[in-house]
DNA sequence: CGGTTCCTTGAGGATGATCAACGAGGGTGG
DNA sequence: CCACCCTCGTTGATCATCCTCAAGGAACCG
């Protein structure tokens, strides 16, 4: 958990739930609010003209997310929906600054998680170069593991689908089956039921 | 002016001179200094197997630049090598981290950088899906601008190399200059003498 | 079961990468 | 001033491969 859920009440924060699909912000809205996830899952994505989708990043219970616009001036970089029933605390902007002037160690942690945030991107930002789909996948994966602190050789179950690695990666989902059906072959990756492991 | 020179200098800071094409670092260092560029540039970037490159970022005067990895404890994500004749500020990990303790108002400012960082990655890595190479050199001349605070409209001297371009879109030389090519004929930007204005 | 979402396969076409060769400009030293 | 070199820019031809479109199958859920 980022803020101490009480401590986001006391100083006004107000929670409010979303149905799955719900919009919370799109690109280019002006950012008003810090957002904490109770429960639930947020996506942050863009869309191209043709509708092709981009995803940014998922984030779950207790994540924060869309920070970064609120300590500079300038409006959402992405779209954030709801991706099953969730319930987030909202802190207004200028309370949630007044509460990290109130509190120096929430500074520290702030640095320390928009710090994760440019690791991630800086790997992620990488597989540009990779129009292999095997490497920008394989790229994604270990990411994926990363981020999750696991270990690289102990194999879990990859919890999203072919598509969502597509919108991850850039490619097609064609591509994505293809690619993940050769690196089963390959022995990088299992298959369960449809299902993979990684 | 990141951090103010003279502090730096009061708190331990050594200069150093690095000559054209040294490395300041490599991917997978243990990431042990501030940095803060007093004059020259230096180019963060990644290398695949085939020797492929991938540009993260330039930075030049008073820029500082590997930040991230001083905050979590994780090595530097990417390579750093100086363009040209560079002269650096170096201060040491821990009395960077009592700086900041001391001077809450660099959290600030480091928060906003890091901010802008991101909004800037976010920007940048929107153009995966783009494999069209018009819109990913067109996203990143926007972005380019935005950066730098220009307005979108003006039509400044664009200073890089086709290559340079490249290797911040993913794409190929040969790619890039047909691109520009035709978005010369499309009225997007303007080629006078071999130079792009964008 | 019926519907929805996700997964899978094939065929064909578009296009960026690759390879090879050359041109243009700028700087350096004789 | 000229010759040389080195980097950068340019062009064409060919190839590999990812995207696209279309169709159908599998799993899941009420």
């Amino acid at each position: 958990m980022v803020i101490d859920e009480d401590t986001l009440y006391a100083w006004g924060a107000i929670a409010k739930k979303y149905q799955k699909n719900d919009i919370l912000f799109y690109e280019g809205d002006a950012a008003n609010y810090y957002y904490q996830i109770i429960s639930g899952e947020v996506r942050m994505y863009h869309c191209n003209e043709d509708g092709k989708e981009f995803n940014q990043g998922f984030f779950t219970d207790g994540c924060s997310f869309g920070e970064p616009p609120l300590f500079i001036d300038e409006n959402y970089p992405s779209n954030a929906m709801a991706q099953t029933e969730t319930i987030i605390l909202k802190l207004s902007k200028n309370k949630f600054l007044n509460l990290l002037e109130e509190y120096p160690s929430l500074k520290t942690k702030f640095l320390k998680l928009l710090s994760n945030r440019i690791f991630n991107k800086a790997a992620s930002s990488k597989q540009i170069i990779n129009q292999n789909p095997e490497s920008r996948i394989k790229n994604y994966f270990e990411n994926y593991k990363r981020q999750h602190q696991l270990d690289q050789k102990e194999k879990i179950l990859f919890p999203y689908t072919r598509q969502q690695i597509a919108d991850f990666t850039g490619l097609r989902v064609e591509t994505v089956i293809r690619a993940i059906k050769k690196m089963e072959k390959a022995k990088i990756l299992d298959i369960l039921h449809h299902k993979i492991y990684i």
